[in-house]
DNA sequence: ACTATATAATGTAGTTTTTACACTTATTAT
DNA sequence: ATAATAAGTGTAAAAACTACATTATATAGT
């Protein structure tokens, strides 16, 4: 039994990043043009390879910082791929994280030299490997993590109008809400700030910013909480 | 970027099993005691090595099956788990997955034969390495999945009482629930089938029977239900 | 300065769901 | 016959959820 250590197969561990982003047009994710064989040309998430020394969450942060420049970055493991010609190139397993990044800080210069671009999640393109698969996963689990934790945020501008986070909740679980049900159901979470400046460009009247306020809802100490929205 | 495959690093991949079993006592994990160092005489889950030309989920069924001699068996991918120093024999990243038993079926003979033993998840030993940890995302993502899926009876015998479920619920969940109201929102789920069979053991009245429905469940063609205890 | 325009902001009544709670029934061991 | 034990059952009050329409505000255009 203890030289099954010696006697186990080693095998490539990848890191496959789910991206994601919401602007104007909706809940978008970063891919990359592979340029290279095999699926030269073909759409890819964002990848790599995980070092000997390094724990898996560190090496989606080092990928996710290569491809967008960005720190401090929500990010959350999804499930480990392991399909046994998941990539033809060599035996490969994949551990899927996704993140959730305010699109407005990414490094758009970055992006560029990799060649990678934002799509809308409604019409991406197919993805090579099982990297279709990955995306679904990442939809479902941010639609339940979203639910429970608040993580939406992320993916907002610091400071947003109630319009911009209920189109972001409905981008996110494709439909559409009510704005006054949602409205109300966001303030009993009671974990907003309300600040005293507007948003002037969605209207004449001006919509109010508010803010995540992370004090207080850290101080609540309450694990989770239910958004049926 | 082609040549990363190649220039990759490879890493040992494990299979670690978080498997519950369920009896009058509550809620039940096996866990194996090891008889080589490090850790000799310490309890660990129970686990084994990822083969290069196998899929993580069969890995995971092999394990299953050596150890407790059962097939068929529910089981979920958990997380993958890779701070650097988990294993100190060797680098060693680790898949947990868990598996829902029914405890009568288990083969005794076996994991007696691994000096297996079955604990209560209330008063379990310390564990090894970080397999505490796994241990206890694998009863937050139960309390989760038995709230959405009909996966719960997977740790029941076929035939079951309304008060075994119950019990078997407030094990998985830690708490107490009202029975009456807890009859009415299973009922509401529709899934069971009442059977004309009493289980005599419990009381003079006896109880009577219930089975879970596949058939019923499969036909709604929904995908969860959401069960709030 | 008046008006038109466009989005922001707000409240409620009806319905459904959830909760808390206690007595009667059925069986058999004595 | 009866004592004992768990099984089985219903309801009223509270809370949550749903559907829905009007007024308010700032500015751009005249």
């Amino acid at each position: 039994m203890l030289n099954s250590y010696s006697s186990a197969d080693k095998v490539l561990l990848a890191v496959d990043c789910i991206i994601f982003g919401f602007d104007h047009e909706g809940l978008k994710i970063l891919l990359i043009q592979r340029d290279f064989e095999p699926e030269k040309g073909k759409w890819s998430l964002i990848g790599g390879f995980l070092k000997k020394e390094e724990v898996l969450d560190t090496a989606a942060i080092r990928i996710l910082d290569r491809y967008t420049g960005l720190q401090d970055i929500y990010m959350e493991q999804l499930h480990a791929y392991s399909d046994i010609d998941r990539d033809p190139v060599e035996r490969t397993i994949s551990v899927a994280y996704f993140a959730l990044i305010n699109i407005e800080n990414h490094n758009a210069e970055l992006i560029q030299n990799y060649h990678a671009q934002w799509f809308s999640v409604a019409n991406a393109p197919k993805l090579i490997f099982d990297h279709d698969s990955m995306l679904r996963h990442a939809i479902r689990r941010l639609r339940y993590r979203t639910s429970i934790k608040p993580v939406g945020f992320e993916l907002l501008p610091e400071k947003f109008s109630m319009r911009q986070l209920l189109e972001l909740y409905e981008a996110i679980l494709s439909k559409e809400l009510d704005k006054r049900n949602f409205i109300s159901k966001i303030n009993s979470l009671d974990i907003l700030i309300k600040l005293d400046e507007k948003d002037m460009q969605s209207s004449r009247k001006g919509s109010y910013l508010y803010m995540f306020d992370k004090e207080k809802y850290d101080a609540k100490l309450l694990n989770d909480f239910v958004l049926n929205l």
